[in-house]
DNA sequence: ATTATATATATCATTCTGATATATACACTC
DNA sequence: GAGTGTATATATCAGAATGATATATATAAT
């Protein structure tokens, strides 16, 4: 998916700035995708040269102007044309151009080269980070206003339940199997 | 984990050409991590150059030398002390680096705007990719050559094991859940 | 008083990918 | 037998994206 179909997508949502839509690419969208600064501010700038966007300066006093951008009808076109797009080239090739770059599996993947005791940490932390992730996911209380609207999406319900179930098999797989990473007989 | 470490990681588990690196990303390692051939042969070369790896010629009539690299002593101990460092770091900081950008994901966020008739087809897709998948991870005979030492890994069953619970769970929910995706009443 | 974190945009060197170039062999189809 | 597609094999590079840094201020914590 481009990038420029991806802001319109969270801009859909509602009027962001660029610091908001890193917002929840750190937040909520975290595990799934995410853009840097580097990409979403000139991405804007150049959906607003093309009049997919509009925007409105709030100057704060001392702070930068923030820069709230809103979809304009162009822009919604653009999107769902592009989303339509998107979805029937995914069925064409039936690939779905998942791209996971994981640095865990990677250690796992190599852990003969690494002692026992210290691989049995990285398997401690890595229980108690996905036992955080799963809090996260299950956590149903308020949130920061600009992340409000991502959570009450429908299909975010969807994924949060998956990623919930992916987390708790992972857990189990991960208290049952991880005495098979062992080289030694302690 | 630099592309060094993970070069040398491969390289480890015996002698190979770039080519036969860049099999592995694209086949076992494809669900993990990937580099592509811009990383792989300059990284080979710097290898080379700073004597991690040794390389053989294999002049092949009229197909481009093979160049089979072969991990030495030198390698062998920056491997481990980057791999010490990257478990420590991860260690230290709980955070483990693994970076998703998943499309299928992304498709279903901005599912309402996309016709359920659509949607459905995509996510008809999504299960037989899964199931192939699934099938790839559980399937236990014969590997081509190049890809057997890696296949022979202890921790590679480790890793097939978690995959195959991880995609059964995903099959599962979304047959159970997806129509909580559909906007009309059929 | 100092350090750290948060808001807010912008830019850019470095890194990485995806595509292309080059060259050949082999299998398949029309 | 001509053409197409796939596989082997390395190399390079334009274009894209990241991660870091710059700028400026407020607020909370130590």
């Amino acid at each position: 998916m481009q990038k420029e179909t991806l802001c319109l997508g969270l801009l859909s949502l509602g009027p962001r700035s660029g610091y908001e839509i890193k917002q929840m690419f750190e937040g909520p969208l975290s595990d799934f995708y995410s853009l840097s600064f580097g990409t979403i501010y000139p991405t804007l700038n150049n959906l607003q040269a093309d009049k997919y966007v509009s925007c409105k300066q709030h100057s704060q006093s001392k702070k930068p102007d923030k820069k709230v951008y809103t979809i304009t009808k162009k822009g919604m076109d653009l999107m769902k044309d592009n989303l339509l797009g998107d979805a029937s080239s995914y069925i064409r090739s039936g690939n779905f151009g998942d791209q996971i770059k994981s640095e865990f599996f990677l250690l796992l993947l190599f852990s003969k080269y690494i002692p026992d005791e210290t691989m049995n940490t990285v398997l401690n932390e890595r229980v108690l980070y996905l036992r955080q992730k799963l809090e996260q996911f299950k956590y149903d209380g308020p949130v920061p206003g600009n992340l409000d609207a991502i959570r009450n999406e429908k299909s975010v319900s969807f994924i949060r339940g998956l990623a919930s179930a992916l987390i708790e098999t992972g857990l189990n797989y991960m208290e049952k199997n991880r005495h098979l990473l062992k080289k030694k007989i302690n």
